[in-house]
DNA sequence: ACCTGAACACCGTTCAAGT
DNA sequence: ACCTGAACACCGTTCAAGT
């Protein structure tokens, strides 16, 4: 019940706790990919083959589900940032990181939504990973913008905001691999500065 | 129990059927107003003072609801596309009728998706508004991509769903009134077509 | 013609009790 | 240290029974 009845290092110590974790990682995983990250958490724990009393002791909340299926791919993205810095142009740097910002984000459908919502709320376990991600598109964006290439009217939360609007449009309907191209391009190129015309 | 039994014309005949009938559009404006296309039907029987038998005896699902709130605006920008052919050159007529179908859209939180699923499922009630939308959206877009204003690889449905997206983007933090421009924006400069760039 | 109470199967969340 | 059954308050949906 107390606080030293938590996982002391963020894993459990003892070897069924262990494997019970891994179960649960695995349902969540397998459920979420079906059915979105607004699943039965009851539904993931069945997988799991365990109560979902268990589930909740393991993981608190939905989000710190979902921080632990996520965080590696959003440790990536902030590395990767860095990495696009260094070998491309600023433009080209950004445009790239959004399209992979944009494959992480589409992985489950519901989750663009979680990440808007993790970004506002600090006490989200997913909140410290999408601060990270922000961090590293307010580098790249104002990189671009300097640079001359990107328009200069835009934050990184608005950034954030319509990458995931395309990861979320991707997945409303059936579509081909090339029409989730298409709406990243869209917003690519509405993101690309040039000159002024007739409104 | 049987067909006999459902409201012969659309609406109730008594009067204290109409009544209720009222009620419930009233208390589901609210509902879905403070809490998204979502919201517990529950809720909305409980604040037009009936019980949730009732509300499904006047709206059998959740998208007959949703059908009788949106009708009216839904019917306007069908009307309003015609309007704008015939009165805006075809790039224009194009932008004006996005801005005003985003605005819709972004009545209520969750309404984006609404639309979208109405759009691919033939059974739900909102099915037939979605598909008159399309049908504007198609006229519309194919005058403006014909004009060589707007670019060709798109079509309505993608179309549709990039203005829904912007919506949902609107919807997902608590922005000034002009980030939402800004976001609409954004997709209208990546729909116009411009002389080819580097890649 | 219209309304309701009650039921059913679900869900998220918590807690005492077990090993 | 770890797991579970059971409870609570909710929800969507349906149906028999009332006026």
């Amino acid at each position: 019940m107390n606080d030293a009845d938590a996982w002391p290092t963020g894993l459990p110590v003892r070897a069924d706790g262990r494997r019970t974790h891994e179960h649960l990682l695995v349902a969540a995983q397998k459920t979420f990919a079906e059915q979105g990250t607004d699943a039965s958490l009851r539904e993931v724990a069945r997988r799991a083959g365990v109560s979902i009393a268990t589930l909740y002791r393991h993981f608190p909340t939905r989000e710190a589900l979902l921080q632990t299926l996520l965080q590696h791919g959003f440790d990536k993205l902030r590395a990767r940032a860095a990495d696009l810095i260094a070998s491309l142009d600023p433009g080209q740097a950004l445009v790239a990181w959004i399209r992979e910002l944009a494959l992480v984000s589409a992985r489950y459908d519901g989750l663009p939504a979680s990440v808007m919502a993790a970004l506002q709320d600090p006490g989200s376990t997913l909140h410290s990973s999408c601060a990270g991600l922000r961090a590293a598109a307010d580098d790249l964006l104002a990189r671009a913008q300097r640079s001359g290439h990107i328009r200069a009217d835009l934050d990184a939360d608005q950034l954030l905001a319509a990458v995931n609007a395309m990861a979320w449009a991707t997945r409303q309907a059936s579509w081909t691999a090339d029409a989730g191209d298409r709406f990243l391009s869209l917003l690519i190129e509405g993101l690309t500065a040039r000159p002024i015309r007739p409104t």
